[in-house]
DNA sequence: TCAAAAGTGTTCTAGATACACCCATGT
DNA sequence: ACATGGGTGTATCTAGAACACTTTTGA
């Protein structure tokens, strides 16, 4: 602050997007709608709002999500604030940019259809309005980071999971093959992950056991993270 | 985005507030002023200010920055947004905090006289104007985050420095004593240190060489980051 | 019986840690 | 001569990487 009154200075319009990632079992994905309103109305668009007098961004941010996806408790998290002077055809808007973690076979279809949304692959992303491609590498980036020292992945994926799911999961998070042993070995020693007696069905003869993730264990070992990748 | 036009949503101030790290060789500091205006006046704050309507946040903080410190080109990163409805006391602001690393020995005495600024060691910051507590508190998070992953704290150095001085700073981030031999050999094997035929002999008879940051060789090797500690 | 995916151990390598003595110099 | 901080090497341990075969079962 500097010594002049907080009245000279011009408010700003304040709005949050959402970049929201999901994973069908093949591909990690993000959730885009067409845009139903000036300007730029029916381009590819990161789904947003704006931020109102009696909500903070957070609020706002989980209020955009509900919106979309019908979902309460969302993984979500701040990502970065986008400010350039240009950056909202519009006019002049700072964008408090969240990325959201969902479970992509619990989205609601219907909602989809309603909002003209729908999931695209990392790798085979439209041509976004504004500064929201920015958006989106950016909370790639910060997933990838993320996921690499918290035990975020499980929120991409349903309560029950498998091994392999996983290991999938966490190729496309990182574009890169893992070797199966390895990383059975390693996520199986973090000892935050629990056996079903119950195996998978669709996806192999064999089948393969479900797994759920034991929050209670992981928070009792290391509440400030731990390696994961 | 909704349907709603922009106009039906309130503006917002936008402000910025600046977390400044510094390391008088012994503890790693951060920069506070005594607060000029109310409300609040006469209490200890982070350094801010509102975002003007011709700049972007990035600009706002830079601005900041040269006010208190007199330097361009300071190291400086976006940190986090705070948005909370009361959190400052006269008004609704939200603030984008940015953090900011400098070389505690080229900042200005004059300028720290004009603001009334003053060091504070991390561990003895004083009460707090707002949520600046917290701000402080999470940069200071981060910069471990980030010094572990990039060549950063070289920032709070001077240009010259030595494998003492180096141990040292990196000692006061963590917060915990590193061995003097695995430490100088993880250093010198980044291959990113160019040694100097010349000691520095303030702080030992025997004196220490001092050594200078080789960015050429850093950005040739790993431009996305190397495992620093 | 065979195709397709699940499950499982060992060896090797590299990086991290632990640890103690000599060196150079100013007083 | 001695006190102070600077400089250096080796042995051990641990985590990560590489690598291939057997199991299950539906069709």
């Amino acid at each position: 602050m500097d010594i002049n009154s907080y009245k000279s200075y011009q408010k700003i319009l304040v709005a949050v997007d959402c970049i929201i990632f999901g994973f069908d079992g093949e591909h990690l994905k993000a959730l885009l709608i067409k845009r139903g309103f000036e300007p730029e109305k029916g381009k590819w668009s990161l789904m947003g709002g704006f931020v109102g007098k009696d909500e903070n961004a957070d609020e706002a941010a989980a209020r955009v999500l509900q919106d979309l996806t019908g979902m309460e408790n969302i993984y979500m998290e701040q990502l970065y604030t986008f400010s350039d002077l240009s950056r909202d055809a519009a006019g002049r808007v700072i964008s408090i940019a969240y990325f959201a973690l969902i479970n992509i076979a619990a989205y609601n279809e219907q909602l989809q259809r309603e909002h003209e949304a729908k999931w695209f692959p990392l790798n085979k992303i439209p041509s976004l309005i504004f500064d929201h491609r920015k958006m989106v590498m950016k909370a790639k980036e910060m997933l990838r980071q993320k996921v690499a020292n918290h035990p975020i992945g499980f929120e991409l994926l349903p309560t029950k999971f498998t091994l392999p799911q996983l290991q999938s999961l966490y190729e496309a998070i990182y574009e890169t093959p893992f070797d199966k042993r390895n990383f059975t070995k390693k996520m199986l020693a973090l000892g935050i992950l629990n056996k079903l007696n119950e195996k998978e069905k669709q996806s192999s003869r064999k089948g393969a056991f479900y797994y759920i993730f034991d929050i209670a264990k992981y928070q009792k070992l290391h509440s400030n993270g731990a390696k994961f990748v």
